[in-house]
DNA sequence: TTGATATATGAATATATGTACATATATTTG
DNA sequence: CAAATATATGTACATATATTCATATATCAA
């Protein structure tokens, strides 16, 4: 329960939602490519993906110039669905 | 999006999550009966309820001097099981 | 090597959330 | 009615999270 909120703060926010579920249809995106499509802006997105990214929610290779991100728990993912039936009340 | 958000913040929390998970298996529980089973103090407790309960998560019944909760949103539960899976890996 | 691009980091601040404490209200019981 | 019980509410404070801004770092291209 302990593992669930922490793993539920770390997700709960417009922003990141945004983001997995981006990352939920792709193999992987830059930040520019995430910057854009979530017209969100860098340094913002930056801390976001990074915190995520620590705390092994998401993946991320670096090269050249770019930082990749993926969804490592693609589970998560399904949350997001479990939420829209929610709403469906 | 947004929405989720909205639900996920109301239920990111340790003691919010513990209260979710035991009413999901109960119909309904008093106030006394979470703070005992739960471990957790009167008003804490209260305010935790309390916005739940506004925000439409909770649902609420009066009688007497007690004040019965219940899992007004079913499928909130199914979170929880989404994050065990996640936990697996 | 210089400049441009992509991204990360740190510090400052704003805002939200969690917690404790005191107190209020409503109900029941003697 | 007075005391006891169950719960809610308000306020203050601590802590966490989000946001912005300035700046750092690394890579690439001319």
């Amino acid at each position: 329960m302990d593992e669930a909120a922490y793993i539920l703060k770390a997700i709960a926010n417009e922003t990141r939602l945004k983001a997995i579920e981006r990352l939920r249809h792709e193999e992987e995106m830059t930040v520019s490519e995430l910057m854009k499509e979530l017209n969100c802006e860098q340094s913002l997105l930056s801390h976001h993906l990074t915190d995520m990214r620590a705390k092994g929610i998401l993946g991320f290779r670096k090269e050249g110039k770019n930082s990749y991100y993926s969804l490592r728990l693609k589970e998560i993912a399904n949350i997001l669905d479990c939420i829209a039936k929610c709403k469906c009340n």
